[in-house]
DNA sequence: TTCCGTTTAGGAATAATTCCCGGTCGCGGC
DNA sequence: GCCGCGACCGGGAATTATTCCTAAACGGAA
């Protein structure tokens, strides 16, 4: 471990991050370069700093973690992103993969995980916190398990937002499409997840843990 | 400020917990004795340290932090409590306060609040963040706060059915009514709970505990 | 009695949803 | 290269839901 990696952190919350950056600061391999509130934020900085790994929390406001993942890794395949999530359902894991995270840890991890995650995703080398890795191993999760993996990306990114309290026509303005667009998705997710009504979605949205309170 | 206030943080996640404590340690007044994971080890620890405050967040396993804020305020009616939570709604400060909390401040705040907040609520002076102070003085803050209150019986009836999935046809099969009727109380329950779709008014409930999971 | 809030629902205008369709795009196979 | 598939996007038309307004019936409080 020569050299000092160069981070980006992404969090919403500034108190959340002004802790990261103690945390991260008190090892000398790693230099913060950046922090960012918003995904379209993150993806603006990152093409300033080209940093070496992109701490990236989830739930943001505009396009999300994963939205800006998939932005980010979209321009620049061989970014590294380290998603660092309250979330540790497995749900969440294999989406952030999907879209192109290297690293997954979750935030009930011991403070140690997230500097060892960051050294080891800014070399290219995928981390997965050890906890979840448990979990993702379980068959029945596979893909069968949650009716979630049913979903597609797109529809999937619908969902999150519905599910949140946006109505259809915000959740457009949101992913820039039509309204119309959004409430064919919303059929056929109702469709995928066997629900008739909005209210049942949402339920469903929480037993998943897709949203929390 | 002389001498050195002695606090005991509690939240649910260690990352977090341990950049709080960074954050926290920069301040030579501050000196954090004890931290804890869930409400009960709160509360068993709030006896051994007799801390001068506890930082608490909100949604702890268990218990959950209202419940160890009145456990603790129980039996120490001079404990000094500075609740910090992810949520900024009016609903959940005057959740807290009743509880007993002497001061609030969501994960929105700049960090340099935070200390300050600390050294406020340990001093017994209540501490509110002013962000959140501004919002709860709008004069709709009395429907924020109680807001089941100001439905009406009839009102909840209808509530309770298309929180829980019915769709407006089978709520008004249920409750013999017209759809049309239902629809007609629907559209006075968003307006008076002040949420613009089903989805939003479906995590109310939850929030409001009208219906688990 | 008069006034007010609750319960109930119809009419008309508007918005959302459903179902069906057709187009584009990228990817893996032949 | 060409084909097929599935994801993605949204228009059209029919159907439903929602909103906003209105109004009747009822019961309790002033």
């Amino acid at each position: 471990m020569t050299g000092c990696c160069k981070v980006i952190l992404v969090d919403d919350h500034a108190v959340v991050r002004a802790g990261y950056r103690l945390l991260l600061s008190q090892t000398r391999d790693i230099e913060i370069v950046a922090e960012a509130e918003t995904g379209e934020e993150a993806c603006n900085l990152y093409w300033r700093h080209q940093p070496d790994v992109v701490v990236m929390d989830l739930n943001l406001p505009g396009i999300g973690g994963l939205g800006a993942i998939r932005r980010i890794l979209g321009r620049d395949p061989e970014a590294r992103v380290l998603v660092f999530s309250i979330h540790d359902e497995p749900v969440y894991v294999s989406r952030a993969q999907e879209a192109g995270a290297l690293g997954y840890i979750s935030k009930s991890c011991p403070p140690e995980m997230l500097v060892e995650a960051v050294i080891s995703t800014a070399a290219g080398k995928p981390f997965l916190e050890p906890a979840i890795a448990r979990r993702m191993k379980r068959p029945d999760h596979a893909v069968n398990a949650t009716p979630l993996e049913r979903l597609t990306p797109r529809e999937f990114d619908v969902l999150c937002r519905l599910a949140r309290g946006l109505s259809t026509r915000e959740t457009a303005q949101e992913l820039r499409l039509s309204a119309k667009t959004v409430s064919n998705y919303l059929t056929s997710i109702k469709e995928k997840l066997h629900v008739a009504t909005t209210a049942e979605l949402v339920r469903l949205a929480y037993r998943l843990q897709l949203i929390a309170d």
